[in-house]
DNA sequence: GTTAGCACTTAGTAGGGTCGTC
DNA sequence: GACGACCCTACTAAGTGCTAAC
């Protein structure tokens, strides 16, 4: 089968609104109105947009008082606040059944900045957060949740074409003469932050943004999005050596924040292409530099074995850089900044010789552990390095994501640590690929190895997942509907004789059907604590994987969503069948 | 040389939308 | 049409890495 763009596209999944004409009529507007960017010449100026023209960010709603019958209750009374605490009790309110509200760090952040909002005449009575009773507003807000699930279909449409007004708006924007979607063009409303693992700053209140907040980036000659009435932006600049267009700084952690572009736009585009382009440059000098490091583990220079061998492991285990962090965060680690808590090291375990044991928090508080077999020069090395040093004290003293980077750059322009964790996911993918996939399968089995070979990059990298909380459920029912097809197999095997044709073709297909529940049901239960989706949206080529489609006739779209397949359009007119990272 | 600030990428999850099944 | 499972997307936190200022 050829795949020109129009056939690889062709079996779109996607429900058909209307029938041909009008569907095929959008699609080619569709395509006109794609901006085919990768084949342009890039700028190496580090101007990003010469135009820019946006409506500015949608502020988040206005806080609406709940009715006067829904109360909070302090030491068993009713209690009437005023609007601005009433609003941060909500907050609270609104997180009751998670788990968050359990956590002493959370509760008391919380009731620190939730004491910040009240009068002083409010202050004077809630001094003790456990007499706070927030049950009233839980139920409401409830209730208001299940009102919307029950909203007719009119009034669920009315609120979808609201949506999408306010899409049509603000949601895009005029960049170099093209029209590109926004990826968050609404501002964070207030709520408690969430920080994850043990963050010291979980529950505080995240204040609402206002036009004050504000600062907007845009044209010279573009016209100024207009701040709600009565108020001034911050600051409006035209910087075009950016690509934001807006931010504001996060009262919580005094972090910036922006309004960028959605990953389908040039912006973006052209950045993930070239992200891919130098992990394919590490592969052309990845074998010099592995000699390089593995000598330097003899290295007499102290700070240079400890570089060679965090580069080991940032190359072996795909590990993230770990720069240092602030007391005000989770204590989190990645290789530069593992501590001699975070390893151990066996002689021997489990039949293997000089096995290092990498149990530390990664980011976002993702555990990360790993019993890994390692050279014995390798070994002998931590063992020094972990010589009379206690917990708490840094495994790699001499090392700093910094100057682990200087030194990657004089060995590949544009390398640094996160390249080797984006070279060694795609390569892992397209070596699996290469093992797992049969030619001559059909696409079920074809989907499984795909999957499999994901799951590898999945793995390296400790891309985790919470199990589901329907996984238990959704196992039974796939083995009940196995169990179900294997009777009625059995049944028609009992009722078939060799000139029944027509038993013979619907025995064939309870097979199939059989084949692909029993691929569904392995597939399924393999990936419960492993999440796909980060690897195939932020570290594997997509061109690999639009190779394996072309090569192998498996339509896109079984591989990636709409969005994945609007983010990665570059890869799908770039990569022919013959494509290698 | 160190640190802080900035810009941008990478990350998991909540929850709403969609689809298949009865 | 109702219901439940699951898929997708928006959201926003948490990383990386560069640069400028001290």
């Amino acid at each position: 089968m050829l795949y020109n763009r129009k056939n690889f596209f062709c079996q779109e999944p996607e429900p058909a609104v209307s029938p041909g004409k009008r569907q095929k009529a959008k699609a080619k507007v569709e395509e006109e109105e794609v901006w085919r960017w990768w084949e342009e010449e890039k700028r190496a100026d580090g101007v990003k947009w010469s135009t820019l023209e946006h409506k500015g960010p949608v502020f988040a709603p206005r806080y609406e008082r709940v009715p006067r019958n829904v109360r909070f209750y302090y030491d068993g009374k009713p209690l009437e606040l005023s609007e601005e605490t009433e609003e941060a009790a909500t907050f609270y309110a609104k997180m009751l059944n998670h788990d968050y509200c359990t956590k002493e760090v959370f509760n008391n952040n919380f009731f620190k900045d939730f004491r910040k909002s009240m009068t002083p005449r409010e202050r004077e009575i809630i001094k003790d957060f456990r007499k706070c009773n927030f049950q009233e507003m839980f139920n409401y807000f409830q209730a208001e949740s299940e009102k919307r699930k029950a909203a007719s279909k009119e009034e669920k449409l009315i609120k979808k074409n609201e949506n999408e007004a306010l899409m049509k708006e603000f949601g895009f924007c005029m960049i170099d003469g093209h029209k590109e979607k926004i990826g968050n063009f609404r501002l964070e409303p207030p709520g408690l932050f969430r920080g994850r693992g043990e963050h010291p700053k979980m529950g505080m209140i995240k204040r609402r943004i206002q036009a004050s907040d504000v600062s907007i980036n845009c044209g010279k000659d573009s016209k100024v999005p207009s701040p709600p009435p009565g108020s001034r932006w911050k600051e409006v600049r035209h910087d075009n050596t950016v690509t934001w267009l807006a931010s504001w700084i996060e009262n919580v952690q005094g972090q910036v924040k922006y309004i960028m572009l959605n990953p389908s736009s040039k912006l973006k585009g052209e950045k993930d292409h070239i992200k891919y382009e130098t992990a394919r440059r590490l592969d052309k000098v990845i074998d010099k530099i592995r000699a390089t490091y593995r000598d330097e583990w003899k290295s007499k220079e102290m700070r240079v074995r400890q570089r060679a061998v965090a580069l080991y492991f940032i190359d072996k285990l795909a590990l993230r850089a770990g720069n240092e962090k602030d007391e005000d965060q989770a204590d989190t680690v990645g290789c530069c900044s593992l501590r001699v808590e975070h390893v151990q090291l066996h002689k021997e375990l489990n039949g293997k010789e000089n096995v290092v044991v990498f149990d530390f928090p990664g980011k976002d508080s993702i555990r990360y552990y790993n019993e890994v077999e390692v050279e014995k020069r390798v070994f002998k090395n931590l063992e020094l390095f972990m010589e009379h040093k206690k917990e708490g004290d840094d495994l790699f003293d001499r090392l700093k994501t910094q100057v682990l980077n200087e030194h990657l750059k004089e060995l590949m322009e544009g390398l640094t640590a996160k390249v080797f964790r984006t070279y060694n996911a795609s390569k892992t993918l397209q070596s699996q690929l290469d093992l797992l996939t049969d030619p001559s399968a059909t696409v079920p089995e074809k989907l499984l190895a795909y999957n499999r070979a994901n799951r590898a990059v999945a793995i390296l990298c400790n891309h985790q997942r919470s199990v589901p909380k329907s996984h238990e459920k959704s196992m039974e029912n796939l083995k009940e509907k196995i169990k179900a097809k294997r009777e009625a197999i059995e049944k028609c095997e009992s009722e078939y004789h060799s000139r029944d044709e027509k038993k013979g073709k619907q025995l064939e297909r309870l097979r199939d059907q059989l084949k692909k529940l029993e691929l569904q049901e392995t597939d399924r239960d393999e990936n419960k604590t492993i999440a796909l989706g980060t690897s195939k949206l932020n570290y594997l080529d997509p061109r690999i994987s639009v190779a394996w489609c072309k090569k192998h006739d498996v339509p896109i779209e079984k591989i990636f969503n709409k969005t994945q397949r609007t983010k990665f359009l570059w890869a799908v007119h770039m990569a022919d069948e013959n494509y290698r990272f």
